[in-house]
DNA sequence: GTGAAAGCGCTAACAA
DNA sequence: TTGTTAGCGCTTTCAC
């Protein structure tokens, strides 16, 4: 390893002056600097990260914090996170809630490993998320907030989103409205279950207790089960909104199995619009989370924290769109009524 | 940030004292020890990684480079490296490929920001990649190898599985077998499709140019329009081999627009069996990569290599698993012909 | 515009 | 068992 010394040697002047070249500084006389570019590429050196980091207190890494990250709305919104970091000169971590990844994160934070932390799946302020946030430390919640949390947060309206499956629903003439919920905690569920059901009673449709039906963990089999669950009921419903996307596709297996169509006999929506929601297979309708957008809040929001220009905490919602597709139709005399 | 130095003070011991009770030396009497913990916990001290990084030339930080995020393979895969990395004390730092993640690791290789580089993804020997390896850098290939490169690669056998497809294809007595290849390049997709085509060949049914379709990018669309100008061949394919599961799904797409059943008109086969391959509106018939031991051969041979107790460079791959579902099924008689 | 020098927080000889 | 000391490779005053 060839390290800033090596280069001032070879190139004959003194280590700080290949400091400033490393940095791009201007007060370096144009010759000196060639000759240290040169020096640098003819020793193959490359600036040792760890030692600057140590320097400036810097690390150019931020920790992203992720659920279950074999639902897919997590690797999209990875991306869209990776690439806005990247695009900003900083490094992604991520760190799996599941396996301790949330306090590690915060660890790492405090051991100047990474420079700030964006959680995407906070779903209670534990002791680590609320003393980090109490030493004023650089974390913003995405994807689901939490209540009282003094720090920046960025999610989408899931009440409005599920207020508009509602309509639809209502409006679509469906009389037996059921939902299958998910686990209690994440606010994005929680938020999800209340604005489809307070809308519903605003249009006055009662949702009945076993039409109300909640998987404790998302997976494909436990949404089969609920989905049964619903349908074995003596008097079926007519739509079922799902906690999310992966839950409505399994949904949508229980109708199979009974010979069901999906947007027939029972309407279906799902919530996130993942990719293969759009697939011929499922043409599901469901409610699209702005996810580049929610990412790209995120991050400036966590940067202008690092670069020290703040703003006052508070949550930012973000506008859904619902995407009415095969699961669900409406009649075409009532396309006006709910424009 | 309080540091060693400020803990020494408050427990009245030198700052290499509390140095040794950070790595856990057994050379601390006991009483001193507990001084200095206590200390620690009164002044809430945390080491600072980058310090020790710095000083140790380790970062206990692990890149893995992955291409598109978005193919369910991936997630999983990530999953269980990330794992088995943080059984061994590593982080997990994830790079993208497509946005110049693989440069980017190997820089951070050469920076020290990473102890070591896990590529998942690597279609060819670029000079980066060499380069590093010719440095004897700790560099691993899974899942796609790369062949002449001397480091530690592994992956399934891509060839042999595909092989299992033709047979069970043959046995099931399909005479028009076709493939839905994907991009030149990735192994894994190259290996596939040799196995598949030169096994068939073995077994006497060649496979005609027109029911060799590829398609070059692999998303949902292009996989539904390969399978679509299959179908709409004078004779079409009574079974299409895709490329991965999710080419394969595309194709069931195809399959129903012109209301055939995946299975009866047509079989078909994807390769991963990624999750949603066994959800009953798929139940698709493929071929079941061993991610976790994928992974965690792949992470062994890394952290020997970090150790120093490396191993001579081979390709290790390890056997795959036809998952025989409802997209293609045997005639009772014929169960005993392929034992 | 450039160099000398101090030091980020830690580890690891070496001494005692 | 503990302390002293010398850096790891960089950034950043402060002189000149």
């Amino acid at each position: 390893m060839t390290s800033s010394r090596d280069v001032a040697k070879a190139a004959g002047v003194s280590q700080a002056t290949v400091s400033r070249v490393i940095q791009g500084h201007d007060n370096v006389r144009p010759e000196t600097r060639d000759r240290v570019l040169q020096a640098m590429r003819a020793t193959g050196f490359r600036p040792n990260a760890q030692a600057r980091a140590l320097r400036t207190n810097r690390s150019h890494n931020v920790a992203v914090v992720v659920g279950r990250i074999l639902n897919p709305l997590y690797p999209a919104l990875l991306e869209q996170l990776g690439a806005q970091l990247f695009a900003a000169g900083y490094r992604m971590t991520i760190w799996e809630a599941e396996v301790g990844g949330e306090e590690a994160a915060m660890d790492a934070l405090s051991q100047s490993l990474v420079d700030g932390v964006i959680l995407t799946t906070a779903t209670k302020p534990t002791p680590a998320i609320t003393d980090a946030i109490k030493a004023n430390a650089p974390i913003v919640l995405i994807n689901r907030t939490l209540k009282g949390l003094e720090c920046q947060q960025v999610a989408s309206d899931n009440y409005r989103g599920a207020c508009s499956v509602a309509e639809h629903f209502a409006s679509g003439g469906r009389k037996r409205p059921a939902v299958i919920s998910g686990p209690k905690g994440p606010s994005t569920i929680e938020q999800r279950e209340a604005g489809y059901l307070n809308k519903l009673a605003d249009l006055d449709l009662r949702v009945p207790e076993q039409y109300r039906e909640r998987v404790t963990a998302i997976t494909h089999q436990t949404g089969v089960d609920a989905a049964r669950r619903l349908l074995e009921l003596p008097e079926p419903p007519d739509a079922v909104f799902c906690a999310n996307d992966l839950i409505a596709f399994a949904a949508m297996s229980a109708l199979k199995e009974r010979n069901l169509t999906p947007g027939k006999e029972v309407w279906i929506a799902g919530y996130d619009d993942v990719e293969m929601a759009s697939w011929p297979v499922f043409d599901l309708t469901t409610v699209r989370q702005p996810i580049g957008a929610i990412a790209r809040e995120g991050t400036r929001l966590l940067l202008d924290q690092l670069n020290g220009s703040a703003d006052v905490p508070r949550t930012t919602l973000l506008a859904n769109n619902l995407i009415i597709r095969g699961t669900s139709h409406r009649r075409r005399n009532e396309k006006n009524k709910d424009a």
